[in-house]
DNA sequence: TCAAAAGTGTTCACCGTACACCCATGG
DNA sequence: CCATGGGTGTACGGTGAACACTTTTGA
């Protein structure tokens, strides 16, 4: 409304940082990029942008999301704000760090590749520009809080999915080894999948039975008190 | 270092919003002022103030609280940021909401005065301006996590204190009743609290012992992997 | 002696965890 | 027929929840 009330006030540039997780042959994986441009050129960092006039974090967030791997409509969450007054040597700027979880198997390679991105297991990170080291070991520590308290860990693989792969998914999330049984149980008492006819013949010579999330069937168990652990 | 790298991005004024937790007569309560200023001259609001050049958003969170109470070195911490487009009315902002708990007993009281401030029960806060109501929401969200699992609940009582108090304290953060034998059960069996000689008199004719939490105590137990449950 | 709060243990149901064998199939 | 991964159930200990009576003391 331009009445400039607060006109004495210091202004500053607003970034968002994207932490993308995949999962990808058993490891969850984030996907970087080379820089092309100052500062930091060279280096590995996030994908990132700047907050526009007219959007909400959230959608800027979305947009950089977007702009990288093609993919709309993205599981994603606000993580937290870095505001060391030197996190940027180029210029005061206070990013919103924002963790997203993509089925790895659907997203654009070719546009990774033009941004020259990569995906990278937690493990065999390289070192990343300002504080984005912290940013990703923040966005883990939510990761494993909010994918145990929500069903959230399915965005991460693809709509059908084997038993197997959900308890990988776990384990590499948790990075800790499960009890095959004990986890099929406890997911099974939960009853918010529904198991498939079709199987899985890509890896044993048995097969493997596929499930979805029935998405419906959760909410609907929310609203009967139901609360998701795992 | 004024390369101007960014100089075509836009900027935006950066608030933080205070959510003040104080406790006193077993009520949950928070600290609300009443702007003395447009926009929403006469209303209600959270504490805050704009983030300055030279400090990050920990430390704005803390000098506005430490304006508004005399407090130093309080419990804080960073909730979510809040950016929707025209959520300030007079000028783009984006405000990154903090919680603190304070021992409501150690303010000034002649502080909050002069800032025509004031404490509101959970219950009975007035409607707030902007998305503050949303912030307030998200507050106590967070504290009734954050309280479950980490000994911060302390941090709204006086150093010695009572288990009828810690008890009342737990109820009125988690809005439910518990069981009293079950409660200091658990309490003891946390084995973080020294029991004093002293008694608090004020209440009952017999006396109640008073406690301390024993953060030392508590540290250690931390290193070899205790973690905090109530 | 009585009113009012303080203090104290036990039982039971359920959940998390440890643990090992048979099945189905393609080669 | 055999190697490989898929699929299944039970027993035990520990934790969380329900529950009631005695103690102390000042008025």
């Amino acid at each position: 409304m331009g009445l400039n009330t607060y006109s004495s006030e210091d202004k500053a540039l607003l970034a968002v940082d994207c932490i993308i997780f995949g999962f990808d042959k058993g490891d969850l994986k984030i996907l970087l990029i080379k820089r092309t441009f100052e500062p930091g050129l060279g280096e590995w960092s996030l994908i990132g942008g700047f907050l526009k006039k007219e959007e909400n974090l959230d959608q800027a967030a979305s947009r950089v999301l977007h702009h990288l791997t093609g993919l709309r409509d993205i599981y994603m969450e606000q993580l937290y704000a870095f505001s060391k007054v030197d996190r940027d040597p180029a210029e005061r700027t206070i990013s919103v760090a924002y963790y997203a979880l993509i089925d790895i198997a659907t997203h654009d390679t070719s546009l990774i590749k033009q941004n020259s991105a990569q995906w990278f297991g937690l493990k065999d990170c390289p070192k990343l520009i300002f504080d984005h080291d912290r940013m990703v070991l923040h966005a883990i520590a939510r990761l494993r809080r909010k994918t145990s308290n929500n069903p959230i860990g399915f965005e991460l693989l693809p709509e059908k999915f084997t038993m197997k792969q959900l308890q990988n998914l776990y384990e590499s999330i948790l990075d800790k080894e499960l009890d095959k049984r004990n986890f099929i149980n406890k997911v099974n008492a939960l009853d918010i999948l529904v198991k498939l006819e079709e199987k899985d013949m890509s890896v044993s010579r048995k097969g493997a039975y596929l499930f979805k999330f029935d998405e419906e069937k959760y909410k609907a168990k929310v609203e009967e008190g139901f609360s998701f652990k795992l």
